[in-house]
RNA sequence: GGAGCGGUAGUUCAGCUGGUUAGAAUAUCGGCCUGUCACGCCGGGGGUCGCGGGUUCGAGUCCCGUCCGCUCCGCCA
């Protein structure tokens, strides 16, 4: 007697007696013989039992839903007749002969094979929803994916080295998980938001091949594609330029998208610079498989009386771009009503446009309520750089230079979803050329677009003080299909310079000793150059899996509020735990019990 | 911090301009059926309409507040 996993049950198993074990999935009675459609996370097998052995049939008559047994019984082929195309559970069946119920089941909260339960009940009865085979082939396949991850660097000379979690909180970046010290009073570890300044310092001493599939914490709010802790494939190399992790890097991509989905990524992936990408698609993480680019036509309109578009367009922190819709003309007033509203959470006061009915006629076959402000030269240069024809549409976007990006960028991924426009690819990116800072306004201060340990380019070190906004760095981030999947620079490596960034994001000499002494040590010890890469392993699976939220690529997620409806986590604490740890709590909820 | 959508039976939902005893499907329980697979047929049980307050003769429905879930903006070096 062999023992399967019930799935496993196949034509190759007819006429042999097996046992299997797995969950009921239904129980049926018809005529007088039951079948049970037993589910393991292979897939289903129907049990029957006929009454001809009454001790097994009255316990068969007492399995529910969700019970766990164990068949044994005889497989064979179904009786013509049963087998009909819409067929769940195939052509094979088991004739029961025993039956041990190994643990009953309350009734389930809800059905298995219902696609529409809500997200709430599926998180609260986490340990339920593992068992909708959906569920298990996307953790499946993200245990396939870090499996072939380790694989590649393995091979390749990579080294797994776990850091801390218990650590040193840091004032840039996001918000830390804090963790009192009942040892040290009045002080907290921070969870690390990514272990790169550990990785820095395994640099330092020397193990020039690092990796780490590790979780990482930032406490900002959630959202589909980001949890308060997400997993990272953390990777650090010394003396390797960026090119050469790049290239590593797209390897090891390829391998693992070949070996897990058989997709064949291309050759060499593609690389844009920033510059670029903002300027033909409004985003520095593009997705490119949507053929539609942004226009700029600045130039045509700052003569215009229209001072909607004049004034953006004689603005040097401005934009005037457009984009044209092939086949736009169809959208109804209503339609254009919505993109509207769409583009304003991303700040646009309006959205202008243009219907191209017919380009023979001029300006006649041109319909918009704008037309009247628009010199005939302008309009034409419009038309020829949009390269518009008959039937399209041509939306406007006018304002700072960062509204326009994000709400037509935004606007631009809309559209592409909403009027099928998606090649049926994969689109991998690499952007580069990044500058090293942004300008805050709020904060008035530079503030790193990567994180403070970005190498700047050698050839921008000269102007790193004088002109902080045109200096790039040597930062790199893989785009796959409008999603930054992963992010790496080449670091700073020679303590005056980091010690310059320090002072150019406004952190006192003072207070980088403080929280950053350590390192600044550490890079005046032989630090060799180094640098490499983070992968955001839950937004990866995502993608590859075809999910439409990270939660649906890990066990047990969070939700928006960053709670754990499973667990109830985060919780009161006792009086008692709260002493230890020096905490008093004012205006707060009655500690727990005990 | 902000915007939008949602919260009614175990589950998924309907419930109009406020008006009898809040419905459907499914699940569940009982009965029938000699091969079914979304089985079928008959019958039963099942509700804090998220929570609190207000308006009203009367609130699932209107108003205010609040909590929870989802999407998004801000935020996420």
């Amino acid at each position: 007697m062999r023992s399967h996993y019930c799935g496993q049950v196949t034509a190759e198993h007819i006429d042999q007696t097996v046992t299997v074990c797995g969950w009921v999935h239904r129980r049926r009675d018809h005529g007088g013989v039951i079948f049970i459609d037993l589910r393991d996370r292979e897939g289903l097998v129907q049990v029957v039992y006929d009454p001809d052995k009454p001790d097994i049939f009255a316990i068969a008559e007492r399995v529910r839903n969700e019970f766990v047994l164990q068949v044994t019984g005889l497989v064979r082929r179904r009786p013509e007749g049963t087998i009909n195309p819409n067929l769940t559970t195939g052509e094979i069946e088991i004739l029961g002969t025993d039956l041990v119920i190994l643990n009953r089941a309350q009734t389930p909260p809800y059905m298995l094979d219902d696609d529409t339960v809500s997200e709430e009940n599926r998180l609260k009865y986490r340990y339920f929803d593992l068992r909708r085979p959906e569920m298990f082939a996307r953790l499946k396949l993200r245990s396939e994916v870090t499996r072939v991850l380790r694989e590649y660097l393995d091979g390749h000379g990579f080294m797994d080295i776990e850091t801390p979690m218990l650590t040193k909180a840091t004032p840039e970046g996001a918000r830390d998980y804090l963790v009192p010290s009942r040892t040290h009073d009045g002080s907290f570890f921070a969870l690390p938001q990514s272990p790169q300044i550990f990785k820095q310092l395994l640099m330092v001493g020397g193990l020039d091949r690092y990796y780490q599939i590790v979780r990482c914490f930032r406490d900002e709010d959630l959202r589909a594609d980001r949890q308060p802790e997400f997993t990272q494939l953390d990777i650090e190399t010394s003396f390797l330029s960026e090119g050469q992790i790049m290239s590593m890097m797209e390897d090891m991509i390829r391998l693992v998208f070949k070996k897990t989905l058989d997709v064949s990524l291309p050759e060499q992936f593609p690389q844009m610079d920033y510059a670029e990408a903002m300027r033909r698609y409004g985003s520095d993480k593009p997705d490119l498989r949507i053929p539609l680019e942004l226009v700029d036509i600045a130039d045509a309109l700052a003569k215009v009386e229209f001072k909607v578009f004049s004034g953006p367009a004689n603005d040097p922190n401005g934009r005037v771009a457009a984009l044209c819709l092939p086949q736009g003309g169809e959208l109804s007033r209503k339609e254009i009503d919505e993109y509207t509203a769409f583009v304003g959470i991303y700040g646009a006061k309006g959205l202008a446009y243009i219907k191209v009915n017919d380009l023979a006629k001029g300006k006649e076959g041109l319909q918009s309520p704008i037309l009247k402000f628009l010199t005939d030269e302008a309009i034409t240069t419009i038309l020829e750089r949009t390269g518009a024809q008959d039937g399209d549409l041509i939306f406007f976007g006018a304002d700072k230079t960062k509204v326009v990006n994000e709400s037509l960028g935004a606007l631009r991924v809309k559209l592409g979803h909403d009027r099928g426009l998606l090649n049926q690819t994969w689109a991998p990116l690499w952007v580069v050329d990044f500058p090293m800072f942004e300008w805050d306004e709020g904060e008035k201060r530079w503030i790193s677009l990567h994180h403070p340990f970005t190498s700047p380019k050698e050839s921008d070190l000269a102007q790193l003080e004088s002109d902080p906004g045109s200096c790039q760095s040597r930062a790199y981030d893989m785009v796959l299909n409008g999603t930054e999947v992963g992010g790496g620079s080449m670091r700073i490596y020679r303590t005056e310079v980091q010690e310059k960034v320090f002072r150019l994001l406004g952190i006192s000499d003072d207070e980088a000793q403080e929280k950053f002494g350590f390192l600044l040590d550490a890079l005046s010890y032989g630090c060799p150059p180094h640098g490499g890469i983070a992968f955001g392993l839950d937004r990866l699976v995502m993608l590859m899996a075809g999910a439409n939220t990270i939660r649906d690529v890990m066990a047990f997620p969070k939700t928006q509020t960053a709670a754990c409806l499973l667990t109830q986590a985060p919780s009161p604490v006792s009086e008692r735990q709260l002493r230890e740890l020096h905490i008093k709590l004012r205006n707060s909820p009655k500690p727990a019990e005990s």
